[in-house]
DNA sequence: TCCGTTATGTTATAAAGTAACAATTGCTAT
DNA sequence: ATAGCAATTGTTACTTTATAACATAACGGA
């Protein structure tokens, strides 16, 4: 199992599928899921909508624990490093990664009224990207597409407080 | 001329397009491309790499012109709304569009080490992502592509420290 | 020329991110 | 087991990026 199933699980199930999957690689990788690590990993997987690295803390303050800014921005980058976590930098947010066995580059639909995501994966995208950027002679190191629009449920009720 | 061409003009003789190019869409647009934001377009095409809002707003205050933050700030949202520049948001700079007539995602080369960016256009990219974006019922309006990596002369520049 | 609209000036503050150093924890080799 | 080293976390202070709110000025049509 490397990628988060398609079968729309509960939110409950794909966090644990991801701090599962997550001690797994990072077992294997010989690198320390240790338990900040986990916990804001979890936060991040137990939230609907993609969090700033603030919001992540004021949840580990809940939590009771000590912490200060740079508490949480390091095990972000551990999870950006480890290719468990993406950032989605128009928005100054972090979400899971549903593919977190490849590093990828993230490709991500972005509700502008919500702020859901939804993380595609387009093979052809990604080689086209590096296509255009071999034959300029530039080294691609990570891919970052960010569409901004609105997901279907706010296009809906869009729509019908047009009416 | 909707597009700048590809024959590697001056920087002078970009920004003097880009310059032209701009007022003239401003007119047909209705809209005002009052000093203020005429000079912070020009700042931006004269610079080699992108500039950060602070950074833009120090060469004003060198033009002895009084500001401060939002001064730029909004200058820079009426220069993006009319499509003139982009905002690369991973490295939270501006840089001047070089095809301001048809509104468009944006997708750029981005030299980690340098700054320097690169412009793409594939217009077949850009006609996936709305294919994603549509089968998922998501109403796209905006796509920003950064690919981060190394440009051919810091490349070189590497691979000559290397030895 | 008056008046409403749009643009800019100004002050203050919010939000995001990092530098630097101290304290702690965990691992390894004796 | 334990000394010593490396990795992680705690803590303080600060930098950078961006916006809110309100005052002033410029512009453009009745």
């Amino acid at each position: 199992m490397d990628e988060l199933a398609q079968s729309d699980p509960s939110p409950a199930a794909e966090t644990r599928w991801a701090l599962a999957r997550a001690a797994t690689l990072c077992e294997q990788r010989g690198t320390r899921l240790t338990d900040l690590r986990k916990r804001v990993l979890e936060i991040i997987w137990s939230s609907p909508v993609p969090l700033g690295a603030y919001a992540i803390l004021d949840v580990l303050r809940d939590d009771g624990r000590q912490g200060a800014p740079p508490t949480v921005y390091r095990a972000l980058d551990f999870l950006l490093e480890q290719g468990l976590i993406h950032r989605l930098a128009t928005l100054n947010v972090f979400t899971g990664c549903r593919r977190p066995d490849s590093f990828h580059g993230g490709q991500f639909l972005i509700c502008r009224d919500c702020g859901q995501v939804d993380e595609l994966n387009n093979p052809t995208v990604e080689a086209l990207l590096r296509a255009e950027a071999a034959s300029r002679r530039f080294d691609a190191l990570s891919q970052m597409i960010e569409v901004l629009g609105r997901c279907p449920e706010c296009r809906r009720e869009a729509e019908s407080h047009a009416r």
